[in-house]
DNA sequence: GTCTATACCGAGATAGAC
DNA sequence: GTCTATCTCGGTATAGAC
């Protein structure tokens, strides 16, 4: 597995240009010559757009999960809400600053008509990651019976999150995590109290 | 201005399939066979594909902001809460139901590179629409130095939840929408104790 | 305003030499 | 594995008759 075949650098490229354009706005001969190469050439890698395509999102699939993984484990020894709000703000920066968040969401929002079942079942196991990891952060600080609706919360508040990355300047951006964090913990703070 | 003009039928047909297949997705022969007239008679009433995809989001624009002021208008006359509820629950199924809805976020978070500072300027009036509505509630609920942090809040609030009417069936859905709802509401009443 | 015919282009994909 | 040359298809758009 070279890190610097062809395959390779014809996947990073064509994944930034997906993300950008989409698959439908993203051409064969823009990834080739990206890549530094001829059209033809890309068939001697992929047999198709498509499949080209589907070995981009897989990486993709493959890196977030991992992304959310490594990124819970490295605050594991502090209490539950800072472990949340860490996840919560590198989530962020990794939708805005990686191109493998902005293809992620756009597949999973609007994927091409043709490869919608494929790309869903290939992000099936991501909803679980999450629901795992952040299960095993709320059950330390919610009732057991209570975990559930504030990991639909959570889970809304990062996809709110998330989505107004695409709205708003980095300021702008920022202020509003904070006030929408703010308000969500509140919320959950008000469950103990309870 | 006829409603059943060729133009508006044109119309009707582009805004749904601009929203299901996205703006390269969608082919002026597929508008056309849907309108039932050949390809080329679309120039007699729009001069380019462009043309008519912005005729189509400028529409949609306005029937949004009309749909938010109208269904806060519905409810002036009970309290702020079940006016915030409400919103909640009428704005998700126009985004659900409405291809208004699909159409106006797809293009919010991805537009066509090529329109991208068109789209962005039909729809900034939006964002102010939505402040001025939803403050009006606000500040009869909270401190009036307070009413914007909250409005973050409800505002992701309905992103998560847009967001998520993609992923999840309409049950599923309605669930994590109701707890979503009671974590923000807590958060908000907490606010109010303090 | 709508049609048929057509121009023109760029897309995805293949053949076959090197 | 990469190239040139080429195929086929479908796209946007135009010309001109009715």
């Amino acid at each position: 597995m070279q890190k610097d075949s062809t395959q390779e650098r014809i996947k990073q490229v064509a994944l930034i240009l997906f993300a950008r354009k989409g698959f439908e706005g993203t051409s064969l001969s823009d990834i080739a010559s990206g890549v530094g190469i001829k059209k033809p050439s890309l068939y001697a890698h992929y047999k198709s757009k498509e499949d080209l395509f589907l070995g981009v999102i897989h990486k993709v699939s493959v890196d977030y999960n991992e992304f959310v993984i490594r990124t819970v484990e490295e605050r594991s020894d502090q209490n539950p809400e800072d472990q949340l709000y860490h996840l919560l703000h590198k989530n962020t920066n990794y939708l805005r600053n990686d191109e493998m968040g902005l293809i992620f969401k756009r597949m999973m929002l609007f994927p091409p008509e043709s490869l919608r079942a494929d790309i869903y079942d290939m992000f099936e196991k991501t909803e679980n990651v999450m629901r795992e990891v952040i299960k095993s952060i709320l059950i330390k600080m919610v009732p057991d019976d209570e975990w559930e609706q504030v990991f639909d919360a959570y889970l809304c508040l990062l996809d709110g999150v998330f989505e107004q990355v695409f709205y708003y300047s980095p300021e702008e951006h920022q202020k509003r995590l904070e006030n929408s964090w703010t308000v969500f913990i509140q919320g959950v703070h008000r469950k103990e109290e309870m």
